[in-house]
DNA sequence: TCGCATCGCTAATCCGATTTAGCAAAGGGA
DNA sequence: TCCCTTTGCTAAATCGGATTAGCGATGCGA
């Protein structure tokens, strides 16, 4: 391979200074003390040439802080959603010229373990718990300077958390159909009507349904999804028009929404002219189906870049014990609403 | 916070021995230098009961090994396609031991300097270049042990190299079709008839048309698309639709194929009744539209596991320079292809 | 001319492990 | 009894930096 990196000694020696003086020079406290001018730039001038960069590990080491940051979640990695979670954090990190590790526990507390083990044992500076959904998750001991991204700590921990705003999302949707003229004969999918009606451990299902219902938007119906998959939501909507006759449908993801769409078509009403259709996430296909979804979009970059920031103002100890930051979710106008004739 | 980390100083002491025997023992090389069991045993006990963890950055200084991987990707981390090849060579490297360091270029060389050097800066045992599509790229010199991940080296670098074998794919495509007696009506969305007509850039379309025309199955037409969206499915399909009538189609991706579904739906065509749909990828969506599209999958979470496994084959030096390993691809038979009638 | 502060730089220590070289005690052979 | 091995363990060096304490030279006031 490529010659041996330039340590440290070399660039002293090139420079024809102390260890002690080069190390000065490149952490910039030269001047605070007193290393004169000329020594400055000779050593700079040298570490320009020889193209010396300073060993992390070394100086995490020595300094105790290693610019890393661990960022775990039970499997938001992987899907496709998560992906710009991952992008947001990333970005911001590397604005402050951090890198992150990731892991992946599935679920697995025993693997979870490992994963902040392995992350501790590296010396990271701070930690991400990231959720693929929406949830409250037991903290670890010990865990070191921690945020929680898109989840609740289940016995208060003192962390703080980043989570959507989904509440303020129930709003944003009821009020685009509201906006639109549809106050009445709005039915929902994959939840609803009451709060009772969501599927298990939903925290989003509660909060959308909260949002949605304090705006006063009379709901006509509800079905449930057991799972918010495009063929339930086809299943349900189905079922919904064996007996009735929406004008407009609040679907509570777009996957269901997908569903519904199928549905619709096969009953042979359009959308948005019959039925208007709003929907939650965002989610790519919600571009892709026809006619374009309008949807409230879960800010997946978004909340990984406040995660990062959030733990960074942790870390100066900005940020109270247990607050809670919710991150808005911005209305994605397209054309499946129709303003009611 | 905790209390201070166990060192192996507090190891140490607490067994009542030297620092020196303590490393012997928990390296697992006390019986090579004549540890008594006596000893070991005393060791051993203390480190469980003060739950000693070895610091990983003291270690990376001194063996200069970190267990450590550099992932870097130009957007690969953020695509949901990505999503599984990360959680794939996540995977691997964690039955090693290695934790994966991840970093996003946006296609950008000066960014992907910045952040090769960063992770060469934190001591990474070796890095995985990865490419959103498979093509060939540009290798910074003096990157150390390192594999390129759905990408081949443009000037010939000695890299190996890990990509889905899409002439193979191409190939499965095709014999999905003969099989089902197909063996003449057939149209390609999304590029073709012939090697020329590709979008540019694009490896995979080259190498899907070419295991598609070996097999001697015979193309009636083919409809290049600008870029392999839905958008640009439909309208290929609905101007084919215009002078032609398919018994088959190879959609040269899911999202083209979800285009297709809507211009065959348009022109009152069923599937796989009137026509028979095969295409690549294995997106999510080729199980969300209806009827589920039989497809062939782009191997993500094996690429990255190869990635991984490749990475340390060539650390271990059993890897021929530049040698090209290809992840097959499978098809999934789903519902969108029929026996010609 | 002496004492003291300031200037400009460096020697030495430390971070937490691994690894090399070697020391003291016990055992064995002549 | 003496010398040589072998056994069982440890002192010290090392990795590559950051940091503390301090040293010699110069300048200045009295």
């Amino acid at each position: 391979m490529s010659r041996r990196r330039v340590t440290l000694a070399d660039l002293a020696e090139a420079a024809g200074v102390s260890r002690t003086t080069a190390s000065l020079v490149m952490t910039g406290r030269g001047r605070e003390l007193r290393i004169s001018h000329d020594v400055e730039q000779r050593v700079l001038r040298a570490a320009d040439e020889l193209g010396y960069r300073p060993n992390a590990v070394s100086v995490g080491l020595r300094t105790g802080t290693t610019r890393t940051i661990g960022f775990v979640s039970d499997t938001v990695a992987t899907s496709r959603l998560a992906g710009d979670m991952i992008k947001g954090a990333l970005e911001a990190a590397r604005e402050r010229g951090f890198m992150l590790f990731i892991g992946e526990s599935e679920g697995d507390p025993e693997l979870e373990r490992g994963l902040l083990h392995a992350m501790q044992d590296r010396q990271v500076d701070g930690i991400i718990l990231a959720a693929m959904f929406t949830r409250t998750i037991k903290v670890p001991k010990d865990i070191g300077p921690a945020v929680l991204l898109n989840a609740l700590p289940r016995p208060a921990s003192g962390l703080p958390s980043i989570v959507p705003d989904e509440i303020e999302a129930g709003r944003s949707a009821a009020r685009v159909l509201l906006d639109a003229g549809h106050h009445d004969e709005v039915y929902l999918i994959g939840a609803g009507p009451t709060l009772n009606d969501v599927p298990a451990d939903s925290v989003a299902a509660v909060e959308r349904l909260i949002g949605i219902r304090e705006t006063g938007l009379r709901i006509a119906g509800g079905r449930v999804c057991a799972d918010w998959q495009p063929e339930h939501g086809l299943a349900e909507t189905r079922a919904l028009l064996a007996d009735h006759r929406p004008r407009a449908l609040i679907c509570l993801n777009d996957r269901v929404a997908m569903g519904a769409y199928q549905a619709l078509g096969e009953a042979g009403l359009s959308v948005p002219g019959d039925v208007s259709v709003v929907s939650f996430d965002d989610h790519p296909i919600a571009s892709w189906i026809q006619p374009k979804l309008t949807t409230v979009a879960l800010p997946h970059y978004e909340l990984g870049r406040q995660a990062v920031e959030v733990l960074f103002a942790q870390m100066a100890g900005e940020v109270e014990p247990g607050q809670v930051f919710r991150v808005s979710m911005p209305v994605r106008h397209r054309e499946s609403v129709a303003p009611r004739s």
